[in-house]
DNA sequence: CAGTAGACCTGATCGC
DNA sequence: TGCGATCAGGTCTACT
């Protein structure tokens, strides 16, 4: 659900309110969001318990928080508590009076507390999570092969094992767009399929892609190997603008399924121009909308600004 | 190797 | 009211 602007919206959020925090407990209400952790919820509980959250960092829609051993511990190779929010995650900060809220989807609370207790007093680190394809877990950092820092947020050159092959996003400093425009032609598939693959480049999530092809005036199914450079240029634009626009209305959001982490909900939902909009006039040109299935999902286009291929092979 | 369908979960909504 | 089908913002794995 959560895709880049989102991801990043709550970046931000834990940045503010959690780093520098403490981890005085760890409930693990839900193995299930806890199976990426090796040593299972018992192990991801022994792991956090008495770190500090050192700083948050995000790379296309994986976030993690870099963990400062407490002094005196013997530390093993640098790690983080890292987070994928899938469709329907939430980090939700949680004080005072509010820690007594316990969403029905609650699946683990990390409890922490501040030096400063007078200032912050106890709080705790939300993970609230419908379906369940999100999860937390501790993971080892591993060296970016570029030695450039590993996401938005930090300036450590790593990322946690399983974001190495992730690739970087949007608005990371260290991209370089000419080699994602090469990648992108490189493949033999369609344009929306390139976009959504997070190896290529990350943080494109379905609503995002479609906007973004609907900004550049192209088709989802189109090859990505008869794209023109200038197209492909044209495209990356369209989603860094697109998204950049999102982030600055704190994110997309239909419904309270996404939230910040004071809980509240975006506003971008309506500078959508196509995704949701079937039967709804493009605004460019005033064609209706349609939506298709397209990787066992939907996809949202202009027919008019966005005609399919004739020689699309999808 | 690259590209693609299916699996993994829960809940809301719609038509019968 | 109940039931089944369908839909939802993602990613990993196991095929071809």
């Amino acid at each position: 659900m959560p895709e880049l602007p989102e991801v990043e919206t709550v970046r931000d959020g834990l940045a503010r309110h959690v780093v520098g925090a403490r981890v005085v407990d760890v409930e693990v209400l839900r193995d299930y969001s806890v199976r990426r952790h090796e040593g299972g919820p018992a192990g991801f509980r022994d792991e956090l318990l008495g770190q500090r959250l050192g700083a948050a960092v995000r790379r296309g829609k994986f976030l993690w928080l870099p963990l400062e051993p407490a002094a005196g511990s013997v530390d093993g190779p640098a790690a983080a508590l890292l987070a994928h929010l899938g469709m329907s995650g939430q980090l939700l900060v949680r004080s005072g009076v509010a820690l007594a809220d316990r969403s029905p989807h609650l699946r683990v609370r990390v409890v922490l507390e501040h030096d400063d207790r007078t200032a912050y007093g106890a709080q705790a680190l939300d993970f609230v999570d419908q379906r369940t394809f999100g999860h937390l877990s501790v993971q080892d950092l591993v060296p970016t092969p570029d030695g450039a820092p590993g996401g938005l947020g930090s300036d450590l050159a790593a990322v946690p094992a399983p974001v190495a092959h992730i690739g970087r996003d949007l608005l990371d400093p260290s991209l370089r767009r000419d080699d994602v425009v090469d990648a992108i032609r490189r493949r033999r598939t369609g344009v929306k399929r390139a976009l959504l693959d997070q190896t290529v480049v990350s943080g494109v999530g379905n609503i995002y892609a479609d906007e973004a092809l609907w900004r550049a005036r192209l088709h989802y199914a189109r090859a990505t190997d008869t794209l023109r450079r200038p197209e492909a240029h044209r495209l990356l634009d369209a989603a860094a603008e697109v998204m950049t626009e999102a982030l600055a209305q704190g994110g997309t959001s239909f419904d309270a399924l996404y939230v910040n982490v004071n809980g509240q909900s975006g506003y971008f939902s309506r500078s959508l121009a196509v995704y949701g909009q079937e039967g709804e006039p493009c605004p460019r040109c005033g064609t209706l909308v349609r939506r298709d299935e397209f990787m066992n999902r939907s996809s949202y286009t202009c027919p008019r600004c966005q005609p399919r291929p004739r020689n699309g092979r999808w």
